[in-house]
DNA sequence: TTGAAAGCGCTAACAG
DNA sequence: CTGTTAGCGCTTTCAA
């Protein structure tokens, strides 16, 4: 039973191709009897057009893709559910790549997506993240956004001039840093990240400047880099805690690190927010699963997904459109953050 | 600019396309030296052959698609890693649907799927978890599956006779009831999910099934269908505190409802696994995020996703493959289940 | 080993 | 309003 097409549904209705092909399309005015005819065989034989001979001749594949490094970490679904919510209502389907932090597929997929015509690429972490891109991954990039519109989430490629979707992360953690230096807390700590990501970067620029400006410091055994895990959390609260002096505040790079420090802090005995304010950063999900509920800091998640897709929808449609969208996180504050105990008050 | 083809690249090469066709599928021997030549023009110009035109001659796309009804929880991202990892290995690209928990969104892109010749269907909840779902959602999937490849994952739709990828969730269940009983309860609650989804029926059974088996029974008061949110719960945990008399231990349809039930014993001030006993279900990230951790059941996800993929490769070349494939789940003991206390001991 | 030529299924002038 | 006719960029006989 071979695959009926759109001469099949001509003969049928006796009809030349082109007219089904303008029913099909509304492209142009076609008699309303005999588009019926042509609709009702269309019904009988739930005749679907070939999307790829459609995109063959119109050079347009109605995809657009994203590439992320880890599907598993909330952040990224919460992008992705914005970017295909918005890509739905304007007629494209989205191919998800998850690299697993490798480069290697990073490269892979983008080449997979130029033989695929995809109309659009997000990219989300990955490369974008490294304080220094190597070169030849820069240019790798540069060269696909040639020919395909491409949006960096949260992230950048040094000199690339390529279109950005970013969250300021510095203004947030600087909100955290202010937040608990409201509190009369003097003594605060980072922990989390891999130092040479510009997400760990920018978040301990922002604590050690906002400290400044309060004439205190981040000391330099209380920046504690790692993974974005809970068990790397967990891991870098202890050495912190295990450290001669112990600061009365953590903030987190993450939402993860930050469970991952709780976790570890209660394991001493120690309570939160009594003993130690931690804060974390992302409001994923699991900010309100923990006891206590963790101070964090929101970014739009969704709405960062959701610009992407626009953004590139402007792109495509040679709509004007700024290079740099920046959305303004905003602190929320829940139970892990409290007052320093007394001893670290004036 | 125009978008070079392999026209451009024979030209240039002073050989026919189909020397070109050649080197670039290997489909037939080319002189050593020709081809080089070509391969050096592909190089130069960085030519990626058009997967449109390709697939429509070929009749592959080259894609698999995958329907997800709400890919912020974390079940379903673990699902397509293991589903988007497998493919990768195998050649294919992945479409991700998420679909928010609305049937027409599904139709619609069962739709698009056919458009867009994608060469499998991953159908990962929705209407596939409703105990009764509507024939004419049935009978859309069924004329679908006609012309795909669909694999059915942790659901079913009657008489569809599709290929399924399923946990054995009541094996699930009957395990983590077991596992009460075996620590001295007899006051066992279920609490959480849609009381029309087989998720929750299949718990719900498997957990009658076990008390009855140890002569207890599973009182009426103690089931509360709801969501399967934290939130949810929350609220159900909290009306189940609430009645004339408290369960000393309650199973939760997954994960999220049972942070939930935590959360609302702890605000009233109960100690778990001291006051009450909590089990949950999937073994998400969560699981180990909250304090206690959760016991629960833990279904092998990724490989649920991998599978599919498998199964899918094989139908699509005729490779012999049963049409069911159970996994079996596997109880996860930790922290928030214990012994009863005295007063509902012997 | 290679080339010529016929499509894959559809859209889009162009001409009625 | 409708039909004819080129292709879109590639693969694949069939001959050479």
């Amino acid at each position: 039973m071979k695959n009926i097409t759109i001469y099949d549904i001509a003969k049928e209705a006796g009809v030349s191709v082109s007219t089904v092909s303008r029913v099909l399309n509304s492209t142009a005015p076609v008699k309303a009897s005999t588009k019926e005819t042509i609709m009702r065989i269309i019904e009988k034989y739930k005749f679907q057009p070939n999307a790829l001979a459609r995109g063959l001749i119109k050079k347009e594949s109605g995809t657009i893709a994203m590439i992320v490094p880890d599907i598993t970490n909330p952040f990224f679904p919460e992008v992705f559910w914005g970017s295909e919510n918005e890509a739905r209502e304007k007629g494209y389907t989205f191919f998800l790549c998850n690299t697993a932090g490798e480069y290697s597929r990073e490269t892979e997929y983008l080449s997979i997506f130029r033989e695929k015509r995809v109309e659009g690429i997000i990219f989300v972490g990955g490369r974008i993240n490294l304080a220094n891109c190597p070169p030849d991954l820069v240019q790798e990039v540069m060269e696909v956004a040639e020919g395909t519109p491409i949006v960096l989430v949260n992230g950048n490629l040094a000199k690339s001039g390529l279109h950005r979707i970013y969250t300021d992360e510095a203004a947030g953690t600087a909100m955290s840093t202010q937040h608990l230096i409201d509190l009369g807390h003097k003594d605060i700590a980072f922990i989390g990240g891999l130092d040479f990501m510009t997400t760990t970067n920018q978040k301990v620029k922002a604590v050690k400047k906002k400290l400044e400006e309060h004439q205190l410091s981040l000391r330099k055994e209380w920046i504690q880099y790692g993974e974005f895990s809970i068990k790397a959390g967990r891991e870098l609260m202890n050495k912190l805690l295990d450290g001669e002096e112990r600061p009365t505040a953590v903030i987190c790079v993450n939402d993860f690190t930050a469970i991952g420090a709780v976790k570890a802090a209660m394991e001493r005995g120690l309570r939160i927010p009594d003993d130690i304010s931690i804060v974390g950063f992302d409001d994923s999900p699991l900010s309100t699963a923990v006891i206590p509920e963790l101070t964090t800091v929101t970014q739009n998640t969704y709405e960062l997904g959701r610009l992407a897709v626009e953004r590139i929808y402007q792109i495509i449609n040679g709509i004007p459109a700024k290079k740099n969208t920046v959305l303004q996180p905003e602190l929320i504050v829940r139970q892990s953050t409290g007052k320093p105990r007394q001893k670290n008050e004036y």
